[in-house]
DNA sequence: GGTTATTGCTTCGAGTTCGAAGCACTCAAG
DNA sequence: CTTGAGTGCTTCGAACTCGAAGCAATAACC
């Protein structure tokens, strides 16, 4: 293990930050693509879909605002005004504003959305468990849950810097 | 709702294995909409873009067939043909015939395709240097590619059943 | 209270993605 | 040689995604 001179960084990466990386990549390509397949032939879901399904059926009182959903699942606000509407054609969300805030609105689940998670869910977990936990030690998760844990927290506190402050419309 | 007498595998994830799950979605969302802003604002690359170059930089000579790059990438092959298109608008790449095969087509990296990498590359190095592997110990960069290697290996080996035996279409 | 930001969502246009179908070439079998 | 299967890539249409711009409601400031 060769000794790191000073701290400042290199301009390359280890060969085992490489190959985590590319393992990460890899992963996180592969098994979405699976489950993307299983969601659409289960439910007719996309992954993005399903995640706000997801997300609803956890929520207290089955309903969230658009913006928390859109946060939760690291999504643009016009996506999920998008896929809100494909759901609510569908019956298995409904949207109404918020008495509190009549700007917001807030996304609830159906008895029907529900029920169609609860038909999908069941697959989901054995897909992920087949795909993705068979093959890993109770110690594994453990660490993964800790090492992606923190790094999802450092994400999360660095955003990448939302679009340059740009300079106001010219008035009239 | 009886105990789980044996190993017989739950509905249910543990705790830890959402907690691993939930982050490795987050990170892998957080991480990719950083890393592609990146290389917007520094080469006026996609990610996909990005990793095309990438490979065939990588490639001895240079030059790799379609099928491979899309496969090292993950990603379908008229995705692929319409990136390809865009990079050799842009003088990155050339496509051309294989001498071997008159079927495939060899994508070369065009020598300002190298320069774009060689511009682009330390950067996106740094963004992942700064925006994951900051907070990552030497050993936990170790337990992830030991972890996450082993995970791709397994869904590399399980494709996601590439689509059901569709009965062909009839003759006329 | 009245003006000026800010927030929450939607609409719009442009760009990207995929799978199915189609075309061209190669290989195997007769 | 001829047929048929298989392979490699492209074209096509439909769906999805994002950011910018727009609209309405709220908050902040004097």
């Amino acid at each position: 293990m060769p000794q790191t001179p000073t701290d400042q960084p290199p301009t390359e990466l280890t060969p085992a930050q490489l190959e985590a990386y590319f393992a990460f990549t890899e992963v996180s390509s592969l098994l979405r693509h699976a489950v993307e397949k299983q969601l659409r032939d289960a439910g007719d879901l996309s992954y993005v879909q399903f995640q706000l399904l997801a997300r609803l059926g956890d929520a207290p009182g089955g309903w969230r605002r658009m913006t928390d959903l859109a946060d939760g699942v690291v999504y643009s606000r016009s996506g999920l005004t998008y896929q809100a509407q494909l759901l609510e054609q569908r019956g298995l969300v409904t949207r109404s504003p918020s008495p509190d805030d009549e700007r917001s609105t807030v996304v609830a689940l159906t008895d029907e959305g529900r029920a169609v998670l609860a038909t999908v869910f069941p697959g989901h977990i054995d897909a992920l468990r087949r795909l993705l936990f068979s093959t890993l030690s109770s110690d594994d998760v453990d660490d993964l849950a800790r090492i992606l844990g923190g790094a999802a927290s450092h994400l999360r506190a660095n955003p990448p810097r939302s679009a340059a402050p740009r300079r106001r419309a010219p008035r009239a």
